[in-house]
DNA sequence: GACCAGGCACATC
DNA sequence: GATGTGCATGGT
């Protein structure tokens, strides 16, 4: 498929799920990403998201929150033993207690403010993210987009199978060439780019399973891996 | 009880 | 570089 006809394909896709999901306001509508706070609510929650489900990570985020514990200086003083209790209903405690206090060592390095943290230039940024020992790519873009506001495309697994269903991609295609398919056939935008990997997450947790259930599926009528048309 | 969820690092080959 | 494994809770 030509490049032209594949960034046409991609914005076919998201008006097809926009008009059947509307709008998802996921982050930073959610946690008023303008004030230091909830830059950092965001960062915070990228971390406790990895692997687990949403319900799970917003349960953690409001231990923190009643326990005073939304601050880079109270997770940077906070125990990694009494975060790891905090944080518990997100799965993986112990080890997201230590992600979490690498990616605030990283912002105390850079001053401790997490709204200049964000600030810098995105490849800066997202180079400094990757150096932290528990940001991974998926992780760093999330926090680049929803936190920072910019336009960098998030690529999750719901991305991948769908991708890799529709023959967009194959299906061992890594991470960044997929970012590039996105960034490079749509408008460099933060909110399309907030949106789409949205629209993308609710046809996979609706639709697109490991077990193909495509009946009904805004995509279902897009070019289509064998066998798994509506 | 099995499977899944908005990953990542590390060991091993 | 590809593949396998540990990490852990809560919903369906």
């Amino acid at each position: 498929m030509t490049a032209a006809r594949t960034a046409r394909a991609l914005m076919q896709m998201y008006e097809a799920m926009r008009a059947h999901f509307g709008s998802q306001g996921w982050w930073p509508a959610a946690a008023g990403a303008d004030t230091a706070e909830g830059k950092l609510e965001i960062c915070v929650g990228a971390i406790l998201t990895q692997n687990t489900n949403w319900n799970n990570v917003e349960r953690a985020i409001e231990n923190l929150r009643r326990a005073d514990c939304l601050s880079v200086e109270a997770l940077d003083a906070i125990r990694p033993a009494k975060l790891a209790r905090l944080i518990r209903p997100a799965g993986y405690f112990n080890v997201k207690a230590r992600r979490l206090k690498n990616f605030i060592s990283a912002v105390v390095r850079g001053g401790g403010e997490i709204r200049a943290f964000l600030a810098r230039p995105v490849c800066e940024l997202r180079r400094a993210l990757l150096d932290v020992n528990g940001i991974g790519p998926e992780t760093a873009d999330s926090m680049i987009l929803y936190a920072a506001g910019r336009a960098t495309f998030v690529v999750d697994a719901y991305t991948r199978r769908i991708l890799a269903r529709h023959r967009l991609v194959e299906g061992g295609a890594s991470y960044d060439s997929i970012k590039r398919l996105f960034e490079s056939a749509l408008p460099a935008d933060a909110e399309l780019y907030n949106d789409y990997h949205a629209q993308l997450v609710a046809v996979g947790k609706t639709f697109c399973r490991p077990e193909a259930r495509c009946r009904g599926c805004p995509l279902a009528g897009f070019r289509h891996e064998a066998g798994l048309r509506a």
